[in-house]
DNA sequence: CTCCTCTGCGTAATCGTTTAAGTGATACAT
DNA sequence: ATGTATCACTTAAACGATTACGCAGAGGAG
């Protein structure tokens, strides 16, 4: 390949030269510029970014964290949008994106390790089990992190607002004469801390009472555990005229559910989802649902990330919050006063 | 960080000594290698990618140039678990993963000089618009490359067996007694091409014969485009007792259009889908489909790509074929003699 | 005793860049 | 004439590792 000698070499001047006209130091004559930036071209020159890195301490590279050993990896929607959402912005600003694992050559070390390791300039940690104490040890390291959905002192978190997604979503019910509602909801994160909060905020405020025996802990994006759990809510001599489900994926096994008990949607039993994946939108009938902007906490969450690792005296510690919108649907219909 | 040559020091040794103990060279006494080791990790030591990649000019990375402006990123299915097996077979040979662009810093580039500039051991093309001169600017250059659902010559590729799923698709359902059969087909690639020679073949073999009109060019992932070729097809006088799908998704538009008409399926009109991914399984009726083991296209082509790099000698010119396995379901019914 | 072969380690160059410090030339002010 | 500032470059070290080559000492063969 051609390098910085090479230029150096056929325009009789120094590495030094050449390189600093590359990278437009002031102090080089302006003709002497032009000079190395036509061969440069005509050469094909392309920097190495190894070189630069070793030298310079400064990869332009990111890395992503993410780690769902329960949900089959980069297949899950949800990550998959958020990883494009950091992928390009990160483009964007000349960076290039890698994951961050547990190996390193035949080598089994922690997340921090290997971060050091590829020497990235910062890391999203977008989903990942936050008690794990190797990902602790990567929030309290001196590299710039940006986590997603998930706070931590003293660093910048990119959030999905989780609350008020569900208090649109109870009102909407509400609105639409909903006082029996039910809500299964996923495993007990903070995600899903944020959700139940909003929940019963909205439900007190409309005066809602919810049974205990309608709060039903159930699996984030798992059609079965719905269905059994939908099941069995329809099996109850009180029935919910509404059903939560903790993401529109699921909501395929309760839909599943309620036509096996012979039950129409949303004549019958109303439905409500929550992610906003165009699936939601395709099916009919359309489901009601919290579009969130998933996405959008990508690159918000890698313009942070940058910004951080560009001018690390600017940033004040910093919660953005990405709030999606209310995509209604057919799904929950008038309550029928008979 | 702690570098060799910190531990050179404390170990009274040179840092040849340190390199050569940490990398299992022979030339070093067995008790001089068991201080080194002992201490690099009592020091955490972890070696610095970068510098190891100037100087031996591998980088223990791997390029994956996907290129999909119609449908949207990562978050296609296909591609986001294509890549999670690139990512999963990589990781176990200690290698990483870098999206390639056209991006460096601030500059426009092609994705070849992408990878120069990031010093890529090989690259993985997957999906990309094969026609565009920087891709195969990529093919012809003197990086080891694999592709994914094409053939370039003396290029390593890794394909779905487009044709023979196509082949069972059509027996299955000649077997339930289909004769009058539709195909919806995506965008005329080799893709498409491979699985419309397959379904012809099989038309063949069972002596069906399709009428022009049946065959129609859709959109690969576009429910709304099958949608509408949907709601022609059964407005046609001559209506087919089974059509065929791009793929699964796209399938759920052909549902909404055959519902629309107040049809039934399997009853009334039977359905055939591609892909396999999990929604066919869970909605219902149960989509009959080509399982297509899309993550193990992606490790079989990252394996064969770490071949080609370790060993660019023993690699022979390699044409994997991956097949996927028919995969049953209620949306095809027995045809009803009436 | 000399010669040779191993063994185990050190020397130093090198990968491609960046950058602090130095240098020589010219110009300008004093 | 002398000092000083500016400009446009060059020199050389450094980033952290790898590796060809050299070399001293031990041991064995002759």
């Amino acid at each position: 390949m051609v390098s910085i000698k090479d230029i150096a070499k056929r325009c009789g001047v120094s590495t030094a030269t050449v390189s600093k006209a590359l990278n437009g130091q002031p102090d080089i004559g302006e003709e002497t510029r032009e000079r190395i930036l036509h061969l440069a071209d005509e050469l094909g020159y392309m920097a190495n970014a190894t070189a630069r890195a070793l030298k310079t301490n400064r990869s332009y590279n990111v890395g992503v964290l993410f780690v769902d050993p329960m949900h089959g990896g980069l297949a899950h929607e949800f990550f998959s949008t958020v990883l494009d959402g950091i992928r390009s912005e990160a483009e964007k600003h000349g960076y290039d994106i890698t994951f961050i694992n547990r190996n390193v050559g035949s080598r089994q070390t922690s997340y921090l390790q290997h971060c050091r390791y590829r020497g990235v300039d910062g890391v999203v940690i977008a989903s990942a089990d936050f008690n794990d104490p190797m990902v602790t040890e990567l929030v309290q390291s001196d590299l710039p992190v940006v986590t997603i959905d998930h706070i931590f002192n003293n660093r910048i978190s990119v959030m999905s607002d989780n609350m008020q997604g569900m208090e649109e979503l109870v009102r909407y019910a509400a609105s639409k004469g909903h006082r029996k509602i039910a809500i299964i909801h996923g495993e007990l994160t903070g995600v899903t801390q944020n959700r139940l909060t909003g929940f019963h905020r909205a439900c007190e405020e409309f005066g809602i009472t919810v049974p205990e025996e309608w709060i039903r802990e159930g699996v984030f994006h798992d059609p079965a555990s719905c269905q059994r759990i939908t099941k069995e809510l329809l099996a109850m001599p009180e029935r919910p005229t509404c059903i939560f489900f903790p993401d529109d994926y699921s909501w395929i096994g309760g839909y599943n559910a309620i036509r096996d008990a012979g039950l129409k949607v949303p004549q019958d039993i109303s439905a409500v989802g929550y992610d906003g994946i165009p699936l939601s939108r395709i099916m009919s009938p359309v489901l009601t649902t919290w579009r969130q902007d998933t996405e959008k906490l990508g690159t918000i969450a890698a313009d942070r990330l940058i910004e951080q690792i560009e001018h690390p005296r600017t940033v004040i510690l910093d919660r953005e919050i990405v709030t999606g919108s209310l995509q209604s649907g057919g799904t929950v219909g008038e309550i029928q006063t008979r």
